[in-house]
DNA sequence: ACCCATTTGTCGTGGCGCAGCACAAACTAG
DNA sequence: CTAGTTTGTGCTGCGCCACGACAAATGGGT
């Protein structure tokens, strides 16, 4: 049984929109299951071949797949390989962070057309000369893309901070140091309104990175981002879970320790007290350690712990356990209310994780009530700080999957090979 | 923009599930927002007057919608009135607890039609003797809908525990004490294939009572249900939130006080062993105290209760003030966490709620980082013990809303009347 | 009492999109 | 080289909604 979805603001259906939703999903099919025949993909979308034949004409004029090679049966004439072409849309990110600024494009097929970073320490400049650095590096992306003559098709922007989507204000960003900031006016004033801007949570956009579109395994995704501060987003049935006002995925301020240390927002015993980088290296290192030399870069100095664990030193795994311990414990509240597939560590939580693992995975095995940790498994994001933007620009892409239509037919371009 | 929903098993759409989508429309919102002409429903739906009537028409020839009447305007021809018509079909709920078996019918009005319980002790009798009467309840709620001319257009069965959806399948019900039940089969075993059944978890369902389809405002909700044991369910954008295995939701055991006391489950420091049942009566009497009598009902001991913290009495009100400062704790971490409208307070938590309320917002809003607890309202259910039940019937008539030739055209009754 | 503006509901026509069917094209197996 | 199989593309038909026209039903003004 099928029916349009019914939460935005009740508009009907026409001719119009069946067109959209077909065209999407032999477009989201293709991406979740790769290249493949119209008559494959018609059996497995229950139309009909000269339906599907239509549709995948239109995609064409639009410029969103492309025919590909012959593709051999057992007998019988072979079908011709449908796949999604990236040369005519890229969806955008960006990322407001506390020490960067960066941007990044993903195109119809997943893969990066173009990235860019610029360190920044937000806390000296005003918001409008960070945004003014965001712009300009928002605009070297899309120079870059036409340059390949490719269309962004929409820009997303992840910012630390709670965010207000309907008016995209950021309306609270304590570690960046905002409040009530208009971000999206601020952008389309840079910008122009050639694609649409949206704002979000970072780390919505992270946990929308890790999950994978079409994977059943994949649509139920916790992120929890380490660094000073903690913080994560949820995806839950392919979808980011931003709550009411979209003020989801705060885990960092949760209590575990009513008795314990105070945290840099005021309360006492916030998670990220327990699991955040300065927990991390109070245990692990004395003041004069270098490896909490502010000096040096974050990077490095999670490579020297993790050096001195490799050489199993003591104080750095007992370090490690003990930070791991609480790092499961917050896990396993969150698995029992959640039930994620998957628990994905980012930020420093991946670059020491490999020797969390074992006090993470068996705090969790101990703390959830559905046997065998209602099969959530704990694994290291791969994909660093560009999980935002990566997050970002899918979403972007997400407007393109849901309706192809929203991409222009190209003009036809008479024997254009290439 | 819209498009058809894709998370379900792809499969094409054609005019069949056009036609399905809009008849869903128009059924919704005379749920969503009450009677109306069709000229207004037109308007709302960005339809054709035309359109909407031919609509119109095939709902009310299935019995789902009947014509009511005038609705005089400022000026013009005055219109007809459409309205939902709750004598074709209704909704079916059972719930499967530790101390009762219940049932509910539901219009699609959302009147209750028929509603059935019978006190048992789950423990005191096999599963399939349990199933037994819970399937007697549920002819008995049958017999009643046939002897209004009703169809029963499906039973959904919440069931206190772990609930495998796809298998239909109890896996792990510790206060039951049920594993691994078949309950999908056995009861259709004993009820036949009259109509669909659907096993869920109680909170889930509980939840879903609480949210109200179509009101922004109730989109987002969390029902945090008391007893012995502390259960609960989360809808999120007006859908249960299940997580991968069907196990989200279980919220007494996330624990809160790892130094704490040893929870029924076997680990230490649960929050249900700060904020269940037991730790209330532990903290507000002796053990010789009438309110710990097993022997007396636990609505009159909790009234009881609320009697004394009326009169003032000071121990009465302390062991309310700090059950309710945990159980704002609690509240607290899951509000971070999932940011939503309202946490709805149900089991033993409203009957006491009333008294513990002041703790538990001042918790609420000391420990959530968003500004103002993120918009997060505490409320007592009104619900009672029919939360569950409720919470089916109203699943099982969605089915309809979401496809209305799910339900079939009656015979042209020639100028009957009544 | 009568006319007019306004609103409602219905009917007929047209366009669009998919299903069903037929058919040519392209291949394998023997 | 033929038979059998599979693919992709026309063509026709049907269902659904948009659009425009029209009759019906009302209130307000004269």
């Amino acid at each position: 049984m099928r029916t349009f979805d019914g939460d935005e603001t009740s508009s009907s259906a026409d001719q119009l929109t069946l067109r959209r939703t077909n065209l999407g999903l032999v477009l989201r099919l293709l991406r979740d299951r790769g290249p493949r025949s119209r008559a494959k993909l018609a059996a497995e979308l229950g139309m009909t071949r000269s339906a599907v034949s239509t549709l995948v004409g239109e995609l064409e004029a639009r410029g969103l797949v492309r025919i590909g090679d012959l593709e051999r049966g057992a007998v019988g004439r072979p079908g011709t390989s449908v796949q999604l072409d990236g040369h005519a849309v890229a969806g955008l990110g960006a990322e407001v962070n506390v020490n960067h600024v960066s941007t990044m494009a993903l195109d119809l097929t997943g893969e990066v057309v173009s990235e860019h970073k610029l360190a920044l320490d937000a806390h000296a400049f005003t918001v409008e000369a960070v945004l003014d650095r965001l712009a300009d590096l928002v605009r070297q992306t899309t120079a870059d893309l036409t340059r390949r003559g490719i269309d962004p098709i929409g820009l997303t922007v992840g910012v630390a901070g709670l965010v207000d989507r309907e008016r995209g204000w950021l309306t609270f960003g304590p570690n960046l140091d905002w409040q009530d900031v208009p971000v999206h006016e601020l952008l389309r004033d840079r910008l122009g309104e050639a694609y649409p801007i949206t704002v979000e949570n970072e780390g919505n956009l992270a946990a929308l990175a890790e999950a994978t579109p079409g994977d059943r395994d994949r649509q139920d995704v916790l992120v929890l981002f380490g660094e000073v501060g903690v913080g994560g987003g949820i995806v839950a049935e392919g979808r980011p879970l931003r709550g009411r006002q979209g003020y989801a995925g705060e885990f960092g301020h949760m209590i575990v320790e009513p008795q314990g240390r105070r945290c840099g927002c005021g309360r006492v015993g916030c998670w990220e007290t327990v699991v955040g980088l300065r927990a991390l290296l109070d245990l692990a290192a004395d003041p004069d350690d270098q490896v909490r030399d502010p000096a040096m870069a974050i990077d490095e100095r999670l490579a020297e712990l993790n050096r001195r664990a490799s050489l199993g030193d003591t104080r750095t795994l007992d370090a490690l356990a003990q930070v791991g311990g609480w790092l499961g414990l917050g896990a396993a509240m969150l698995a029992n209310a959640l039930n994620p597939a998957a628990i994905v560590l980012s930020g420093y939580f991946a670059a020491v994780g490999e020797h969390m693992r074992p006090a993470i995975e068996s705090r969790l095995r101990d703390g959830v009530l559905a046997p065998d940790a209602g099969g959530t498994r704990v694994e290291l994001s791969t994909l660093g700080f560009t999980a935002a933007v990566r997050g970002g620009a899918g979403l972007s892409l997400d407007r393109v999957f849901a309706d192809p239509t929203s991409v222009e037919r190209r003009p036809v371009a008479a024997g254009a090979t290439r």
